[in-house]
DNA sequence: CTAATCCTTCCACCAACTGTAAGGTCAATG
DNA sequence: CATTGACCTTACAGTTGGTGGAAGGATTAG
């Protein structure tokens, strides 16, 4: 199978999957033309590989979980690590992007969206009643 | 006031203050021994980008945002713009990670993590029962 | 034979910084 | 006065996970 096949199968683009040859994630072979010639066994890591990534993990998780995968002595406790791991920051993320939700619907709902300038979502992002910018804050006083 | 001086203040990296002067953030004077020399403004306008930043604007959005701020004749309108189209990134993304979420919570749940390999999270990542992999799904079958 | 499509490599670019090296400045101390 | 340490400067490389484009070779259809 040429590039364009197995990137229609894997639903990868073509440049994605060079660029997984180039960091060492499939290794296909090559045709007498030079072309890439993948094996079935590379199109699995392929697809393997655009699941993973879908999920969010890391390509470094990715390159974890392959070897994993392929080691068949492997404990599932090393995979369910990686996973949880994975959660966690997907958790912590989560909760980030939660909490700038919740500030930014309150701004965007207080603010007019009209023509004139008060706008209390610059308001807040100059914080004006904070005396972050005051000098009296530098150390030595 | 010095980088460093500004650094604290702002809360921003030293680092960080100089990317910004270098993609036109800020402005900083310069003293005779070529140090940056922060005015009150400057400091004000670093400690508005930590904040939008923080709420995940991206530069180019902090970018707008700082102009309407100086801007007197803005229209609400814009900046509620600019903070509507960010929510409705955070949302998507949001919902993507939720999703994400779901199906990994799902497969943790699912395996045993002990030092027997079977693991239904490397089951769902290789996907053996789909047919992705079969060659007859190559165009002219 | 030629045009279209595929494939190759290589280099540059994206966001938003962060790390590191090599060196200049300043205040305090011995 | 020399030196130490904390501070500042620039410049360049690296991070993550690719994407875009140029220049050119291979293959296939008509």
């Amino acid at each position: 199978m040429n590039i364009g096949d197995v990137s229609r199968l894997s639903g990868l683009p073509a440049k994605t999957i060079r660029y997984y040859e180039d960091i060492g994630l499939v290794q296909p072979l090559r045709s007498g033309n030079g072309y890439r010639a993948f094996r079935q066994s590379d199109l699995h890591k392929l697809a393997f590989l655009g699941r993973a990534r879908s999920m969010g993990f890391s390509i470094e998780d990715c390159r974890s979980l392959l070897q994993l995968y392929e080691d068949g002595n492997r404990a599932s406790a090393d995979v369910k690590g990686i996973a949880s791991e994975h959660l966690d920051r997907i958790d912590r993320k989560l909760a980030e992007l939660a909490e700038m939700r919740r500030t930014l619907a309150h701004l965007i709902e207080a603010c007019a969206g009209d023509h004139r300038p008060d706008c209390p979502i610059l308001a807040d992002l100059a914080a004006e009643d904070t005396d972050l910018c005051e000098p009296s804050r530098l150390a030595g006083n």
